[in-house]
DNA sequence: TCAAACCGAACCATTTTGGTTCCATATAAT
DNA sequence: ATTATATGGAACCAAAATGGTTCGGTTTGA
């Protein structure tokens, strides 16, 4: 359907709230779950992704919770996409984000667009990887300097 | 999951097809079927699609076909995907390729990336609608004025 | 009249997604 | 120690989307 799913939305707004937090603080996913709106169960397993990604760290135990591992500009939707969902291939026959043609498509021999549409892929994938958490989490943050730390 | 859903690809093929042909000539979807290796029937229905949508014309009876209906640069892969697929969506609170958010998600009063996520859904539409036909068929065309003819 | 082609619409199996649940482990506070 | 709260890991399931088939109808050239 060319979109993306839900649970990188989830997780996206996950980092938001975290990109938010001052210092070394954590938030557990339960917390972040309530205060967005987001299913919690569903928010607890994209967390534990993010994690073994290691676009977040983790708190273990009684007011444990997760931190951003990354600084928000170092973090891109590329990348994110990949912890979350499936990594991103415009046609099947494109499977490395490089774009490069691994799979055996029986249709490649005769495929008259395979490579345009690889090149299009690629194109693609350098836009997605322009996109940083940082740009997305701007108003997050202008809030958190104006409103003095509400959120939590 | 990010990707083209493979009616777009064979609806691309398709079009990459007849774009190699000249004049007023026509293709039946089976014939572009059993040439470029794509299920028959389900190559029918995405033509069918195609046709409604005034990408391509379409002539009945015996001897009938598929003609392209514009030119392959005025083709875009924007326009095409919301020819056979769902429409390019990045996230589920806009549905219209401006990328205004019309719809009513229970999370938008509180979601903070709304306004950024729906700038990226403009930027990708904007690439996807830079994405012509005739870049794609590009080689097929070079291929078509070589080699005299020798599709279909 | 017949065969080839499009047209329209169901129909179905498989895959993906969205979401829940359960159990194990870690840890702060009592 | 016990308990409440957290993550970690894994299975599980329903709903939705996708990929593909099929059937009956209409058009049209031979």
């Amino acid at each position: 359907m060319l979109a993306l799913t839900k649970k990188t939305g989830y997780g996206l707004i996950a980092m938001a709230h975290l990109a938010s937090l001052d210092g070394q603080k954590v938030s557990s996913a339960r917390e972040i779950a309530s205060t967005s709106g987001v299913p919690a169960g569903l928010l607890m397993n994209v967390m534990k992704e993010l994690c073994a990604a290691g676009y977040v760290e983790s708190v273990r135990g009684a007011h444990g919770g997760y931190r951003l591992a990354r600084r928000p500009d170092e973090i891109n939707l590329a990348d994110l996409i990949g912890a979350v969902e499936r990594p991103v291939r415009l046609v099947e026959c494109v499977t490395d984000e490089a774009g490069e043609r691994e799979c055996t498509c029986e249709l490649m021999a005769r495929c008259p667009i395979a490579d345009p549409v690889h090149r299009v892929h690629r194109k693609l994938n350098d836009f997605l990887k322009k996109v940083t958490l940082a740009e997305i989490v701007e108003p997050c943050l202008l809030e958190k300097f104006s409103s003095g730390q509400t959120a939590g």
